[in-house]
DNA sequence: CTGCCTGTCCCCTGTTTACTATACGTGGAC
DNA sequence: GTCCACGTATAGTAAACAGGGGACAGGCAG
């Protein structure tokens, strides 16, 4: 059940036909059937497209692919190595991230690529 | 090929071992059988055991379930949820932990903490 | 009215995932 | 010796995953 929110396929839709593409002509561009792209647009399959469809789609569209697998139910694919490069201190991280809002995290992530700074003069 | 690391099964091995569980018996606590646990001991199996079974694992070996599932190539459970939580500041943030030192990792955890105050007192 | 392009509907397909059943060889206890 | 528990090799499988093919109704340009 990894059913993608119910809003990726009218994202998608809205996104496409502002661009101007056909159904037809947008899926030969992702590399779908058209058959295909119809159900997801509705909303109608259990499983979201693949990883690098959902690439392709972003890149087409011109939005943000972390948007995108956002509302496709995915999570962004290098994101999992990261987190196993650190198995211990990554999820405790992550978890005491819960709840924190996008300022603070942005924040943050300032912080984080101070330490970067520090790592690479070693 | 989510292929487990071939380092979970020998280490679920030893350590069902020294626990003083026969494979039976631990296949039949974990609720698997005890073909498939003999599989996965030997790093037969493309595909490690599903999230519920790691957890009862490290539950049933006093194990760390976090140092488990990332021997098993698996993500833990609920870091998805909180990634998507945050579907633009959250990967960006990863992205830059990247290479981070587990101590490094470690500060921003508690500055985290820190962070989190402040929102229950608002 | 005939192409042609639009999206949609029903049904079908190969592949992967996460296992299970059955049968088997081995070694010790009685 | 035979019974039992140990782990193992071979084979298979239900369900989910990720789509695809072909026919179809509706609009609308020439």
């Amino acid at each position: 059940m990894t059913a993608p929110k119910p809003k990726f396929g009218a994202f998608l839709r809205e996104r496409r036909t502002a661009k101007g593409y056909s159904l037809r002509r947008f899926a030969e561009l992702v590399g779908v059937s058209p058959t295909y792209l119809s159900h997801v647009e509705q909303g109608k399959v259990d499983s979201p497209p693949t990883a690098d469809r959902i690439q392709k789609m972003a890149d087409l569209l011109g939005t943000s692919a972390d948007e995108l697998f956002a509302l496709a139910g995915r999570v962004p694919e290098d994101l999992p190595k990261i987190i196993q490069s650190q198995p211990e201190a990554m999820p405790a991280l992550l978890r005491a991230l819960k709840g924190l809002t996008p300022e603070q995290l942005k924040k943050l992530q300032d912080h984080a690529a101070k330490l970067r700074m520090e790592v690479d003069r070693s």
